[in-house]
DNA sequence: CATTTATATTCTAATTTCGTAATATACAGA
DNA sequence: TCTGTATATTACGAAATTAGAATATAAATG
């Protein structure tokens, strides 16, 4: 069950959802993700966790960055599924459509330096 | 967006996802599911409502009680496979088989006088 | 029509969640 | 080793969530 609740809740808020649906299409690193979602960068960090934590996401350490990329979801069924599932939802929902259109121009080396 | 939102976090709270659990195997009046879980009524009622607003549950009105059931799941994908999933899922959690196996003695002819 | 019973709604306190700013950490390069 | 950059963590306020007590509503019954 708290597994379950776990899963539930980490995908309880857009921003999370959003970043799921980012990463279907590449590995992205935090400050890319940030860029898009156009949230603080604790807030970003934050919500990396929440989702890493209920088995959706891993990361690796390149350098500086983060990588960031969606597990195969072989935590628990619950993530598979609906990993599974987001890979079709949402796909016209009208922010996430725009959301992947930008997604190209957003690059690390670009984007990151402050 | 908004409409899976709802969904996850319908699914985000322990108690909501043990109704949905225990309205698989029976229609249920709100006594008995404060019965079942031992919350406060108004508690219940609130926790059958959000249910509701997501799409999962129906209520009938049958003279004094309220009986809610689960939906067929045609209010939304994200409904139909959650539902799905919840047929199976948690099958073997403690708390779900006990509930469960109680659910026959709770009769709301005996569980509702107050 | 007054009473009882099942449920819904409202009010309020406690807890959790979300976001940001500030700070800490880790690593790369000069 | 000093500096700069990317990320994580902490501190904290605002907003949302959860629970229960009290109250309101609706329907059956005497």
């Amino acid at each position: 069950m708290k597994q379950l609740i776990k899963v539930m809740k980490a995908l309880s808020d857009p921003s999370r959802v959003k970043i799921v649906k980012m990463l279907q299409h590449r590995v992205m690193c935090v400050c890319e993700i940030q860029a898009a979602l156009d949230l603080a960068q604790s807030t970003v960090s934050k919500h990396l966790r929440v989702l890493e934590d209920a088995g959706m996401l891993r990361h690796e350490k390149e350098g500086l960055w983060v990588n960031y990329h969606l597990t195969d979801g072989s935590s628990s069924p619950y993530v598979a599924s609906l990993l599974g599932n987001l890979k079709h939802w949402l796909d016209d929902d009208l922010e996430i459509v725009h959301l992947v259109e930008i997604l190209p121009s957003i690059k690390r080396e670009e984007v990151c330096k402050k």
